[in-house]
DNA sequence: ATCAGAGGTGTTTTT
DNA sequence: CACCTCTGAT
């Protein structure tokens, strides 16, 4: 039984039973946002008897899904695992599954990943002959996925010839090739499923009576369709009950719209407002910082945390002379709190831009401090494991070219992209799947050709005879020769890992089967496709991560780096009043991250693309109300500060040419392994810079990283 | 068909 | 700087 007045406060309470009404709960950070969503279910399941297959609950990441169900089956018991809970578009994708047809999806349609994509962009642009120097794909593919994201294409329009060059043919292009590869990406998801709840009114209403309550986490991270979808489902004054934080909004850039939070009220009808603000997270001189951040935000509903603890532990800013002495600083830290009982997975490192990682990540390998980057390539986005999928792809799928053209020519076999080329054209002309188009044009290839596709084919028939998911994985890691592949084309070290990554990809077939037992080869594959590096679990090691990745996480000490006008806030961002705002909400999720300690960092200076470059104290900084900070390690940059130039706004490139090094060409040269030679000539320049030298007694002319040199007195 | 090297380019954040 | 694509040589 569960006693909700006395586990949850006076507002968390009211958030809870009043589930008579559209409610927006109004959650700051650390105010137990949670716990609210998770008793709100478990109060509709025992208190009121709501079927738990009812509920709809829509989390930002996978992730949060997995923890939410784990806290709700304490609740709850087995009830939570049949609860609808996910993100939009993994929702949405099951919702297509089960009725995609009414808008013409085919059965087993397949889901293209971010990088399969991109390419089918280049390949768009490069048929089209377009010029992908001047407008290049990534560009296409950014403007017609925002496009997607509007409620004008969910109505049926299409890109306009006007906004940007050849725009509309690029995406009738694109859209021609998906179809005829019965794929879908990653915005039709959502698209498609408000399309045919429009299109269909039978459709709709089955599962807007199905959802009988609706709850949606991070509700000011919400965009104009997704907010479409929520109104099909729920209605005017559904049962709908949203949690979010105004302050809290950082995807704007993606397209969420903070009108959604802001203006809730006008959207449904008989609004009920829940606020929480207290917060027993953090200490509260930290939530004091937050509060005096915050308050220069003039686009906001307003109100202010209140802290539950006592303020103990650091809460410093410090400002160090340049990136390395930054992480130096991180590291040693770390190292002392480490040696204080605080275990590595209870701090983190935050930065604003994921190019800052590297700098940490050099220091603590130094120092044996074990970490985890958050957020770097997903598991599933690494080559090895798209080069095997794509044959389950292809296997699943005799349409997907791409994965097509991926799976023969890897490991090679002596099939290239011209015959690919001929195989793609033949199929599309005669409207064949590849594998029946190859069968055609067999007679046609050479005969190396054909035992290729003879051996290619035959590896794909034996996937046919598996119905577990995990032996179809296992029969393609053995049967394709895979593991040979790597180690005789990579390092020791390298293959080494690769091979490590193909065995956890077995092991996540494995999972699978145990999550979901009813999971056939097309769920496993579309799960992969929705999985990020974000959903991955950390240990108890240090994590590294972007602040966007870190919203919703807590840690017992943070260090908040890179504060300087130009990387945070950042270039760009310092003219424009709303990405301000949105910057400092950034911020503003960064510090309230920490429970204990918090430390926030900037440094004088640091390289970008190259460049030294030095850079103004944050805004922020300022209006956090940290004064200017004794520098660390003195700055002595006076003597270089002509080489620098300021970072405020994105640095230029014929600005900043360094002179090149003095030619060391003629000059003897030592190297560990190779013993003396004579430089011939160098490249480069920095750490980059590499010369070629001549060494008498170890093979003669070879190109070496300068570093690894040192000159020998004449 | 494959590879190494050069050259050009982009960089915020991600479901 | 690091990545990617194109190029030309093998």
């Amino acid at each position: 039984m569960i006693d909700y007045k006395n586990e949850l406060n006076k507002g968390q309470y009211e958030a809870v039973v009043r589930t008579d009404t559209p409610l927006l709960v109004l959650a700051g950070a650390g105010t137990g946002k949670t716990r609210v969503i998770t008793y709100r279910i478990a109060y509709l399941i025992n208190e009121i008897g709501i079927d738990p297959e009812r509920i709809l609950a829509v989390t930002f990441t996978n992730k949060a899904a997995e923890e939410m169900k784990h806290r709700l089956r304490s609740l709850v018991g087995t009830a939570a695992g049949s609860v609808w809970m996910g993100t939009f578009h993994s929702i949405s994708l099951r919702i297509l599954r089960r009725d995609g047809q009414t808008v013409g999806l085919k059965p087993g349609f397949g889901v293209i990943d971010q990088d399969d994509r991109m390419s089918l962009f280049r390949e768009v642009i490069k048929t089209l002959r377009i010029d992908h120097k001047k407008y290049p794909p990534k560009q296409y593919m950014n403007k017609i996925s925002w496009f997607k994201n509007t409620p004008q294409y969910v109505e049926g329009q299409i890109p306009d010839a006007g906004a940007f060059h050849r725009v509309d043919e690029v995406f009738r292009e694109y859209q021609k090739r998906l179809d005829e590869q019965f794929l879908i990406d990653f915005d039709d998801m959502l698209s498609l499923t408000i399309r045919m709840f429009e299109a269909s009114e039978e459709v709709r209403q089955y599962y807007s009576a199905m959802f009988e309550h609706i709850l949606v986490d991070e509700y000011q991270d919400t965009n104009a369709i997704q907010f479409m979808f929520l109104r099909l489902l729920a209605g005017r004054s559904g049962r709908i009950c949203v949690v979010g934080d105004d302050d809290q909004s950082i995807y704007g850039w993606r397209g969420a719209d903070i009108r959604n939070i802001l203006e809730f009220d006008k959207h449904f009808s008989d609004v009920e407002v829940v606020k929480l603000t207290e917060n027993y997270r953090s200490t509260a001189d930290i939530i004091a910082r937050a509060n005096t951040l915050i308050k220069n935000n003039a686009m906001r509903r307003g109100k202010e945390l209140t802290a539950h603890l006592e303020t103990e532990g650091a809460l410093e800013h410090l400002s160090l002379l340049n990136e390395t002495s930054e992480a130096d600083f991180v590291t040693k830290t770390i190292a002392r709190y480490a040696e204080e009982g605080i275990s590595y997975g209870d701090m983190a490192v935050l930065y604003r831009t994921n190019a800052q990682s590297r700098n940490f990540e050099v220091n603590l390998n130094k120092t044996g401090i074990p970490y985890k980057v958050v957020g770097g390539t997903a598991f599933y986005q690494r080559r090895e494991i798209k080069d095997l999928l794509s044959y389950l792809r292809f296997f699943d799928n005799s349409f997907d070219s791409v994965s097509f053209s991926r799976s023969l020519t890897t490991p090679s076999r002596g099939i290239g992209t011209t015959t690919i080329d001929k195989i793609r054209e033949f199929a599309s002309k005669n409207a064949v799947s590849l594998t029946e188009a190859v069968k055609q044009m067999f007679s046609a290839f050479g005969r190396g050709q054909q035992e290729a596709f003879r051996q290619y084919i035959t590896t794909l028939d034996h996937l046919a005879s598996f119905t577990k998911v995990s032996d179809m994985v296992n029969a393609v890691i053995e049967r394709t020769g895979y593991k040979e592949y790597v180690l005789a084309n990579e390092s020791e070290e390298e293959a080494k890992k690769r091979i490590e990554n193909i065995f956890e990809l077995y092991n996540a077939a494995v999972a699978f089967e145990e999550t979901s037992p009813e999971g056939t080869l097309t769920d496993f594959l579309a799960s992969t496709s929705l999985s990020s590096s974000t959903d991955e679990t950390a240990g108890d090691r240090v994590s590294l991560m972007t602040i966007h990745s870190a919203k919703g996480l807590e840690f017992d000490t943070v260090f908040l780096t890179g504060l300087e006008n130009g990387l945070f806030p950042l270039y760009g961002s310092i003219d424009e009043p709303e990405l301000m705002e949105e910057e400092r909400r950034l911020c503003y999720v960064g510090i309230t991250r920490a429970k204990r300690n918090l430390y926030v960092t900037c440094a004088e200076s640091r390289i970008i693309y190259g460049n030294r470059t030095v850079s103004a104290r944050s805004y922020f900084l300022e209006e956090m109300g940290f004064e200017k900070a004794k520098a660390v390690l003195a700055p002595s940059s006076r003597q270089f500060s002509d080489r620098f130039q300021n970072y405020s706004r994105r640095p230029s490139r014929t600005q900043n040419k360094e002179p090149l090094a003095p030619s060391k060409a003629g000059r003897k040269v030592r190297h560990e392994k190779f013993g003396e030679g004579v430089v011939i000539n160098t490249t480069g320049e920095g750490a980059a810079e590499k010369a070629e030298v001549f060494f008498k007694n170890a093979g003669g002319l070879k190109k070496i990283v300068t570093a690894f040199l040192t000159f020998v007195d004449e």
